[in-house]
DNA sequence: AACGTTTGTGCAACCGTTTGCGGTTGATAA
DNA sequence: TTATCAACCGCAAACGGTTGCACAAACGTT
């Protein structure tokens, strides 16, 4: 059965496609009278607009692409669900795309979000991506783009992240702070910067406290089991008294590991991590992290696209928002 | 910088566009120099095609819709990215929508996916919905629907799902063959159809066991939260020696409740549950469980619609899929 | 009675592509 | 020379809406 057009209902009620369109949106330069006749007569025909030929007249999709490494159970789905609540409240439609971590496949993601005419465009980046250019036909159509929780530094794109250097030290001063003096460092792919910056910060905090005598090692890995299985390995023969786990997927193989090895957390040894804070919740014992908040990310993000899309201004200046955090004491350090 | 268009390339090309609609796509009418020529200017000026007006004028999409109750971080993850990878392969693309289990939202849902055109509709039902009449207009328009995992009984609509009552049952008879005698089960949401299935295969199979004197008790639950504190609170006055958890969900919850309380599992208490597989990993001890595969019940629910869209049989009668499932013995159970 | 004004509706162009059909070439065969 | 036939290309309608503008009728004003 063909769904009813605009047309349809111009022929049923006797008059042109202009005033039935007009009446449907309430026109006021449609006699009120007949605004009603069309409206009713569109229920009954079950009329539902074609927002593809709407698009296509109006130049403007409502959809945002929404681009991600990949789809796993930490962090993501917190993000994608700020994001899809905000994004539903305006109207707009969410198109998502996976990666997998795949530059090529990103590359094609993002065409794809180009020809579909999304309005605006979200992505967090792939660990193999390490320029922009992909983004070229995106900054020439003067659609928005705004990068988040993995990005790379540039500065024409927003980017919504958390101060990552920061966030490391945090957590690290706090394991010293406790008396931990052997601190074992585990992050994500090197390549991305969410891994380098708080690389950076680990390393220079560190450093900052030379006369301590800290003894650090940083390995790292790209999922929970390489976590476990470094952890697994590597225990004995570095024997730290604190581990940081930079995400929720290490910290997931980490605490694992020590339990396996039959290591008291935190007597024998602390574990701290940045994370999104449900699992810490269910791991045992719970985990002190810095809690990074994942839907508010996705709130913050979603909110900036709209706002850039509605905006005029499309010149304005690069800028990157900073998500603040917190600290959560919990029972896997040491008071 | 206004996007070039097929007639942008034909008035530089000096012929008409309609050649150039055809030359792009190497249609064998155009001569092969033309061809050339038009495929390079048209790379030149960075040209990619309008999807919105192809849409249009073929009438199909190439989007699929995915409507999901939420996004957490069990189950679902694994089930998007196994949909994901089959739809993005096969040059499909997915909107996805949140109802939040709320069925008003469910609705607008479904129309957001009728009205932008979607060539099918991936659904997991919210569990405040009990009848499909919100899809009526998907059925009069002939677009294929694929209900998957929370789904309802219905005789139109084809479903993926697993033998919810046969599951929990070898789950349940699993724990008894290790001596269980009082069993806890912790279900979710009763009005989900996931629910009532497996709560159904539960007391079948308590009372085909009458001679061994089994005693169980049910509970419904909304999220782990929940669950934790059902199980921290009613696990004193019950006493189970084994508990089924439905789901991951609950899971998360019913494993550090019992740790909370020092019950030693399985010495004094059995865990089971459904699972998809990852919680178990990082769960202390690890639990046994049978695998309900989220990534191949995604893998099967975009084939199939996928399936559905492209065989012109259109009036084939409804079918329900069952996924096959597998029981993981792990720790958390006596031998 | 002639003239603005308001109110209500229709015309037609437009958004970017696709595609059936018809027309123009030049070569080949009769 | 002329009919035939590929080979190659353009015309124009169609997809389903939106919207600036023209226009007709009805109304009140001097």
């Amino acid at each position: 059965m063909k769904r009813t057009t605009i047309k349809d209902i111009a022929t049923l009620a006797g008059v042109s496609i202009s005033t039935v369109s007009r009446a449907l949106k309430n026109h006021p330069d449609i006699s009120l009278s007949l605004r009603e006749k069309i409206q009713q007569l569109a229920d009954e025909l079950h009329y539902h607009p074609n927002l593809t030929a709407v698009q296509l007249r109006k130049q403007k999709s409502h959809i945002i692409g929404l681009i991600l490494p990949e789809v796993h159970m930490f962090f993501l789905p917190s993000v994608i669900k700020g994001i899809s609540e905000v994004i539903q409240k305006s109207n707009y439609k969410l198109l998502v795309l996976q990666s997998n971590d795949d530059y090529e496949q990103e590359i094609e993601n993002v065409r794809i979000c180009y020809e579909n005419g999304v309005d605006g465009l979200l992505i967090a980046l792939g660990n193999q991506t390490v320029k922009l250019d992909h983004l070229d036909d995106m900054k020439e159509a003067d659609i928005p783009v705004v990068l988040f929780d993995k990005v790379l530094n540039n500065n024409y794109f927003d980017e919504i992240i958390i101060d990552d250097a920061k966030a490391t030290q945090v957590c690290v001063n706090y394991l010293i702070s406790t008396g931990c003096r052997r601190i074992m460092g585990i992050f994500g792919n090197i390549n991305l910067m969410i891994t380098s910056k708080r690389l950076e910060g680990f390393n220079e905090l560190i450093q900052s406290k030379a006369e301590l005598n800290i003894a650090a090692e940083c390995h790292f890995v790209t999922n929970t089991f390489e976590a476990w299985s470094y952890v697994n390995q590597a225990y004995a023969t570095f024997k730290p008294d604190g581990i940081f786990a930079m995400s929720d997927e290490i910290l997931a193989g980490v605490i694992p590991a020590l339990k396996k090895l039959k290591v008291a957390i935190p007597d024998e040894c602390s574990v701290i991590g940045i994370s999104d804070g449900f699992l810490p919740k269910i791991l045992d014992p719970e985990v002190t992290y810095l809690h990074h908040d994942g839907f508010n990310l996705g709130n913050m993000a979603a909110h900036h696209i709209i706002q850039k899309i509605t905006s005029k201004e499309r010149n304005s200046p690069h800028i990157t928002l900073m998500l603040s955090t917190q600290l959560v004491i919990k029972d896997s350090t040491r008071k």
